[in-house]
DNA sequence: TAAAATTAGTAAAACGATTAACTAAATGTG
DNA sequence: CACATTTAGTTAATCGTTTTACTAATTTTA
């Protein structure tokens, strides 16, 4: 499809003036007369005028859009970060470009590419688990990357904002095992990446303050969806008829693992007390009232991109950040 | 900040060959001899060459990225249909560049300009209520834009795909009238759209099928969140508190519904009985678990790409899709 | 009033790809 | 062998802006 649309030559030959004080009139780069600007402006407005950012682009070297790559969807945490960065973005005059990878690392490389490819001024990314050096190719050359949510320990010269995942296990089990819990489900879905590795890393040292040892069987991996928390729970009830209580990494799952629960006829919280991850909406009318330790999603989100814009206007930025988890009280934990 | 990168013309260099031939290569624009071709493929690989896309758009008039303009987020159908857009998109070599106009008309136009300057392919334009003939401005050019989920029924020459909303409406209230309810709340939150519009007209008749006059009191707005679901259910039954149904038109909103019926003591479905729209995935472990009447995220979203596609290969592409709701029955209602 | 400084605008060279039109060598054909 | 065709690659124009370096006219200053 050809768009033969106007050009700025086609306004400054109609407004008879050179396009470079069109350019000029556009952006503010130099003083204009009055009654020029005002002529230009006057059969900018009269042609639906907007200039080809394509060639603005390619002469200023840089888009105004910001790449942000996540590693999947529809989970409520995550869509509100990106509603938050989307925010943001928008206020500051920025674009975004949004692609989930769907956990796929080959696809994550190819997509970083592309978004460089692409001219966007950096990029936010939530990457997957696995090997991640290839941004390294990147940050050498001083590419703007945040990581967002997710991390990988290897790489150290990427500003990223995280969540204070070790605490967040770390609270989530100590609570629990305040009511006197001993044996405590683990239900997660991505293995490998930082947060659920941090949390299980809280979660073994809440363990070890309490003198219990840490069975790798009740560790266990679901499908991030509904069925996934109900299998989760299936199994684990399976492993060992004594577990009595769940810690469930995200809002679908744990609505998964209600189901499950009641449809095996036990009671939340006598029989099994659990607790979940992110304050969905639902959380307080499910009976009983879900307990739930969250992160921030927004500020998560702004500060990611606020990370971005810092690395974009200096190379040299460098900042890590983890927001402390906070835990919403109700009645699925016992209390 | 400028990132000076590598161009062709130093793959050129590098390779002993011209630019002209490492387009050809990358592209498969012409055929190149096996030798040349490695040469030049190996240069490129040793570089972590990626050619400029803001020059290769402005060359080529066209970007492999289209628009997603949507009116508001973080409601679960939405944010469905987005999902499946970005899959559709991302099978077809597409990118996506979201913006959220947050239902304000002055910033979706800017927007759209905004996004026709960046050379977008294309968009997929879910509108805010309020005029919107300055899209006329854009159909007259043939720029490729179409209709997601809502529509304004003065603007015919936009292909577009929504939902059945009249079937809709008409489909969840002949529900609730069959169980014997005559006073049925109709709680939505945005008015003058199409989608609350056609879901209304449909309230309407089947009303008019039970001779039920309607009251306008029962049509109440409240804010698209949970707050929003809680205050519209107490405002409705302090107007009326004979009322027996609610029809609720988001997932919120139903969840805000539930909580107030349930702090008000009132039972569901007893006292109050509720169909609430889209199934969000808590719906069948709320008690009562929720009857839905929905629409299908996914394949409107796909559609709407696929339609997209359709008008950027074919400017003449014209088609108005419907799809029909199903609904899902649970206990809320009173079945 | 002459020189200096300011103002208002322009010409033309980028930016980095794609692609139509061309050339030169190699191969095929009668 | 002479001519046509195919193959492999190149040259240079082009896309639509921005921006540097320039000019010409006007105003200020000494």
């Amino acid at each position: 499809m050809k768009k033969e649309g106007i050009t700025m030559k086609d306004i400054a030959r109609e407004a008879n003036v050179s396009a470079a004080t069109v350019s000029h009139v556009i952006n503010n780069t130099k003083h204009i007369s009055e009654v020029t600007r005002n002529k230009v402006l006057e059969v900018i407005k009269r042609h639906h005028y907007v200039p080809n950012s394509a060639a603005k682009n390619l002469r200023q070297q840089s888009s105004k859009t910001a790449g942000l790559v996540v590693s999947s969807f529809p989970d409520s945490f995550v869509t509100e970060m990106i509603f938050a960065i989307e925010e943001r973005a928008k206020e500051m005059g920025y674009n975004l470009l949004l692609v989930n990878t769907n956990e796929d690392r080959e696809y994550e490389e190819k997509t970083i590419n592309l978004l460089h490819s692409k001219q966007v001024d950096g990029i936010i990314l939530s990457p997957t688990s696995g090997d991640i050096q290839y941004l390294q190719n990147y940050t050498k050359d001083n590419f703007p990357i945040v990581m967002l949510n997710r991390y990988e320990s290897t790489i150290k010269n990427i500003p990223r904002v995280t969540g204070d995942n070790f605490q967040l296990g770390y609270d989530a089990t100590m609570h629990l095992l305040q009511h006197g819990h001993q044996k405590i489900g683990f239900i997660y879905s991505y293995p490998n990446v930082s947060t659920t590795d941090d949390r299980l890393k809280g979660y073994q040292e809440a363990l070890r303050q309490y003198n219990i040892p840490y069975q790798e069987e009740f560790f266990v991996q679901g499908y991030a969806k509904v069925k996934g928390g109900s299998d989760a729970v299936q199994d684990l009830l399976t492993k060992d008829n004594q577990i009595s209580a769940f810690f469930v990494q995200n809002d679908l799952m744990t609505i998964g693992a209600i189901s499950k629960i009641k449809e095996l006829k036990l009671k939340i919280p006598d029989d099994i007390a659990l607790i979940g991850f992110g304050d969905f909406s639902s959380s307080h009318i499910i009976d009983p009232p879900i307990t739930n330790i969250l992160l921030p999603p927004e500020t998560i989100g702004k500060t990611a991109f606020d990370m971005l814009l810092n690395k974009i206007n200096n190379p040299n930025y460098m900042k890590h950040i983890e927001l402390p988890p906070s835990m919403i009280v109700r009645k699925s934990c016992g209390c």
